[in-house]
DNA sequence: ATAAGTATACCGACTGGTCGGTTTGTTTGT
DNA sequence: ACAAACAAACCGACCAGTCGGTATACTTAT
């Protein structure tokens, strides 16, 4: 490599800061690249197109999904059936400017080509499926971690009518259950 | 009135099907005049701007949520505590075609200028406010909402891996969770 | 009754601007 | 020297909104 470059994370993270600023409709290479202090040519140099940036942000905001998870389930030392679970609550209940950010990617990609979203239907199954083999009911366990979902969408869309104390409180509730149904499996 | 005309309603229509067909992003004032059978003008007739109509398109999802929602109640002849609750999980399970159509609406005023999706918010936080004041605890019961507007966003991204017994499966659930929280009540 | 005047509903070419992508040229590390 | 990494001008397609004009119905004065 001629010369060490970081150049791919900067991009990225002024195409998440592009879309959070103009929304996910309006996010184009020019102002990208001005945000990220890049011309349109080195621009396109590290993403051969639009769809290749959009591609990247996707699979970025996937894997700091699996490491947010991955962060959470270290910190419960106890590891139930619901580990997995709880590890995903927990890590969508954290929302500092990296991560809210970082959902938008989800929009941006919808309103440019919405079969870009294919991975993280792969990923999204195969959570589903790690915490569905750690041997909780289906129902119940899927109707907290879809609560979660909903508010993270809610939140996505900026739509959430919530303060963070009810957050906070519906959080709690969230872990509650789950505790209940891994007392109800022993 | 000169001549009466039903072409605001076949122009919303059109644009729910060009948002279904090429994407949230690319939703054109020529394709959708062009799918509606309406020229360029006659579009601009009827809805001076862009905004104006994507407007249109979420003032309609409002209306169409609380007529589906009063039908559900309806239904219900027992009306408890969760009644709300209930016809609002019951009517965001309905998906044929039309209602499907119509959450594309919310991604494509998203994509465009998010601030289109403040009525939205208004909507959702009086339907909180509805569900709440009847009597319900708050944490429960938002959670089941949540699970089911997380559902509905999935699917809204085309992204739900749940097939229709699933889906059945976490509605009865849900359903049952509400009677629960209605029977602690007393 | 009817011609003139007026409002509604719609048409389609055109314009100014945006945006994804290309091309060509330059700098920089090894 | 040479390739990686970028810069900058440019191209063509697309697109929101404008504008002059048309057609049909409704109203009014005679």
């Amino acid at each position: 490599m001629a010369r060490k470059s970081n150049s791919k994370q900067v991009i990225l993270d002024a195409a998440e800061a592009v879309v959070m600023e103009v929304g996910a409709g309006h996010m184009s290479l020019d102002l990208v690249a001005k945000k990220a202090g890049v011309s349109k040519g080195g621009l396109m140099y590290n993403f051969p197109s639009k769809e290749a940036l959009l591609k990247a942000m996707i699979t970025r905001l996937i894997e700091q999904f699996y490491v947010d998870r991955e962060k959470k389930i270290k910190d419960l030392k106890k590891s139930g059936p619901g580990a997995f679970l709880k590890a995903g609550i927990l890590a969508s209940f954290e929302h500092d400017d990296k991560r809210s950010r970082m959902g938008l990617s989800i929009l941006a990609a919808s309103a440019h080509n919405p079969g870009l979203l294919e991975p993280l239907k792969q990923a999204y199954q195969a959570h589903v499926k790690e915490m569905l083999d750690s041997g909780l009911k289906f129902e119940p366990a899927e109707i907290v971690s879809l609560a979660a979902d909903g508010l993270m969408f809610w939140e996505l869309f900026r739509l959430s009518p919530f303060n963070e104390n009810q957050r906070e409180k519906i959080k709690k509730e969230m872990l509650r259950m789950i505790d209940q149904l891994e007392v109800e499996k022993e």
